[in-house]
DNA sequence: TTGTAGACAACTCTAATACAAGTGCGTTCG
DNA sequence: CGAACGCACTTGTATTAGAGTTGTCTACAA
């Protein structure tokens, strides 16, 4: 029975990686030290890896060595992309209508979250393929957003427009349904399921800066979360109760 | 050793850093201190330091030292508790009962995550003081519920009653409306918004080896993301569109 | 065609060293 | 007494060298 070295060694490695036997350090060893092992030459093995590598399983870079593939750390950084970004890479047309622009009095709860009185508030919406995607409300420190027009607004995402570098966020999303309003600009009928996300961005101090409001309609959006690390619960994270 | 210098002294110091070793004093030991400790040169020492500095876990200031950066970071893990504990805590008497519990052969979406025909399906309903709070079904490898009974699932969580260590999950939250099934359960009117959750859980190597749905009514509950880091959008995180 | 052997280039990581720049503190000098 | 200085120690940055790795090539044997 003649059989091809270079693939039984494949093989063999194969099984290793998908056991988890290299996956605690995720690095293999070297293509020598295998060669050493298997008592094959380097180029053997390196045709064995190469083969692991067409299916994706394992990856090298030069000078560094072999890993398995897909290192779980970073992938989900990544893959975690802007709406925006991911739109425009799945050819989406996408187009926005700017439908109140004003500076005025703050709601309470406004004033509440960002601490000022006076504030801009942008309301606009979202179009995907022509199609009504997001009702976007964004409320600003009116001295943050003096500088901005209409046309401001129009044309560039809000967090480019401040000169202020933004920090982080807390985001709350729930389900609710669509209210008269929502209805008429989201094109659903009244009382259909619609995500409801609240988010607040704050500036490198921690103080809050932008505070956002954003309705989806429920058939065409969903929200994906990456946990990489570990999550003592087979439950949702960040679940909580509001009364 | 196959495995990265660097990175082991950066995992040994977070450990430390997070374990609250060097929080007495906030100051971290100098990077010289530190290169004689760990045998390793200044340089290797201080790119470890850097890992931890861009987690923002420490910072340093020239000529002064390495110090533990103030926890606004650490606490957004803190916040995101697992619903239970939040529950326990705010003295709402939680209770789960269990509607399904059976070894079958998998449906499609299943075997196409969890990579098995045959599973362990269990269906609860998740009360909270006395309401209904969350419907949860949990498909999981049937090799890995061999040893599970009903009363065990009943008593305990499914993450305890496993013996291997989960890693991680990927989670979607999406709006929905209530089906007729839905609406029995959970009291709540046929077609009234719900967030509906999937789960998938994965172990140390990266298989998944639980899949779970969730629904909750969307007038008790809703999704806190906290994002420590930069988000170069107001946009929220992570959404995607479905068709 | 497959496998072995060897050589060399390019790259990565680490060590070692040196120097610039900032901080904290004690000493000295006016 | 107060300001200026010096000194020890720190981080920030750059350069060199060496060992170990992958990437690629040629030559040769089975």
């Amino acid at each position: 029975m003649r059989s091809i070295r270079y693939q039984q060694i494949a093989e063999e490695l194969r099984g290793r990686v998908l056991a988890g036997d290299f996956a605690a350090g995720r690095m293999l060893p070297s293509e020598s030290e295998l060669s050493a092992e298997f008592s094959a030459s380097r180029v053997t093995v390196r045709r064995a890896l190469e083969v692991l590598r067409d299916e994706g399983l394992v990856d090298a870079r030069q000078g560094f060595g072999w890993f398995v593939a897909g290192d779980p750390l970073r992938q989900p950084l990544g893959r975690l992309a802007t709406i925006e970004e991911q739109m425009a890479e799945s050819g989406v047309v996408s187009e926005r209508r700017i439908l109140e622009f004003a500076f005025e009095r703050a709601p309470k709860f406004v004033t509440r979250v960002l601490n000022t009185p006076q504030v801009l508030r942008v309301k606009r919406l979202n179009m995907a393929d022509g199609e009504p995607f997001a009702i976007v409300t964004v409320w600003c420190p009116a001295d943050l957003g003096q500088h901005l027009s209409r046309r401001d607004v129009e044309q560039s995402p809000f967090y480019e427009l401040l000169d202020i570098p933004l920090q982080g966020a807390t985001q709350t999303i729930a389900a609710d349904a669509a209210t008269d309003d929502d209805a008429k600009l989201l094109q659903v009928p009244v009382g259909s399921p619609v995500l409801r996300c609240e988010r607040v961005t704050s500036d490198a101090t921690g103080r809050a800066v932008l505070l956002s409001r954003h309705v989806f309609p429920g058939h065409r959006t969903e929200f994906v979360v990456d946990l990489p690390q570990a999550a003592p619960s087979i439950a949702p994270t960040g679940l909580r109760l509001v009364d």
